[in-house]
DNA sequence: CGGCGCCTTGAACCAAGTCAAGCTCTGTGG
DNA sequence: CCACAGAGCTTGACTTGGTTCAAGGCGCCG
């Protein structure tokens, strides 16, 4: 059994303070970006800690954020991946259930949880734009969790096809290591790893290295996505 | 494999539509509710299905609801109970990702979305209310990923604990057969059926007759819980 | 009282986990 | 520029928890 330790903490960086402009008439995330400050973190640093109160919600600029859980007995649970343009921070009921940790070096935007809700109090679009965000966030917990419930070659077909619809193209770069997806998929690395092979021989994917993924055949993956 | 064929269509009923009565200065909560019609939904019945807009949203007055899924294979899975108090029919990004059918003769309250909405944008504890409703369907819907991710025991440990969470007492009184457990489980009825004998032997639970469950060693359960 | 739906139990099997090498990058210092 | 070290990934052999298949029991309702 594989067991966890706390992340190193913070030694990030403000890049640039930008105020509190008021913007009317913008789109509302746009408005919501702008109470933002933008902050460097370091990979691997807590962005936030599982059980603190959920004072901000960031947005990723550029990088990639894991949400996650240490069991008692060590093992690590990856709710989330946010990548760049994806919100979070919005699982605070009164405080995180989730830890958040940056998974590369990443640019994040900080955005007071107070001054949001200023901002939508105001402002009816903030106020729905809030509340679209987080049906979303939803949905995609949803999605995980029947994800969750079906075979390892499933789960990892899901995982590309889910990957894939956030790349551009068919190829696809993993911020991440295998130990992630494991934890995310309820799975074991090895197992992880040789499921991919497998996809690989059924030439519904391609591996030219282990951070990238090129979709050969997605029609196949959607077939074993069931 | 089992199989799942679509459920029986309605034969719903109201029973007394309340018109839209403004009240102001109450509860968010329940300035929501003063806008639904009560409705009664028959064991088994669809409130909603699949892909179906959400062109409503429910509030569980008695019985018991069950959000579910079926796979291309006819595998299903059920993302959610609802209980009495219960707020549901959030999960409508475009459209519902999943079906709602009670699980026993229910008693809901039917809200028009778009009075919600009227509402929301005139009064902010409304808004707000929505957003946090969501918010803590979330928490639910991680929580349950989690739980998905362990092992059988710990997954039945958990879902009583859930259970127990819900109800008064010690007692509680399962509304829902065990195929539902297992499928929201994500585990087979027979391990279902196993797990609760072997935390029975346990004294952790007792089993006086299938629909009911007495705690006898809640700590034993939560250590089990992980 | 009989039939049917639901639940439990048993035995055999298999997918995924565990344990243990070995390989491949990638970065580093000589 | 190359050799080396270490982390991360892959692969193999074995074990095991949970599924599958099959039989039997219990309770409820007509």
């Amino acid at each position: 059994m594989l067991t966890y330790s706390s992340t190193s903490r913070p030694s990030l960086q403000q890049i640039a303070p930008s105020g509190f402009p008021q913007i009317s008439g913008a789109p509302a995330s746009r408005q919501i970006e702008a109470i933002g400050v933008p902050m460097l973190f370091k990979r691997g640093n807590e962005v936030y800690g599982q059980g603190e109160p959920g004072e901000y919600i960031y947005r990723v600029v550029t990088g990639a954020v894991r949400a996650c859980r240490i069991l008692a007995d060590g093992r690590r649970n990856i709710g989330a991946f946010y990548l760049p343009g994806d919100m979070f921070g919005l699982d605070a009921g009164p405080a995180h259930g989730f830890s958040a940790e940056a998974v590369t070096d990443s640019r994040l935007l900080v955005i007071r949880r107070r001054s949001v809700l200023a901002l939508a109090a105001s402002d009816n679009e903030v106020a729905r734009e809030l509340w679209s965000l987080t049906e979303r966030e939803l949905a995609r917990a949803l999605e995980r969790a029947v994800l969750l419930s079906k075979t390892a070659q499933e789960r990892m077909a899901g995982f590309v096809l889910e990957m894939a619809a956030r790349a551009a193209g068919e190829t696809i770069d993993l911020p991440m290591p295998r130990q992630d997806i494991a934890d995310y998929l309820g799975l074991t690395i090895e197992t992880v790893s040789r499921t991919l092979t497998s996809l690989e021989q059924q030439a519904a994917i391609e591996l030219p290295n282990c951070h990238r993924i090129v979709l050969r055949n997605g029609p196949a993956l959607k077939e074993l996505n069931a």
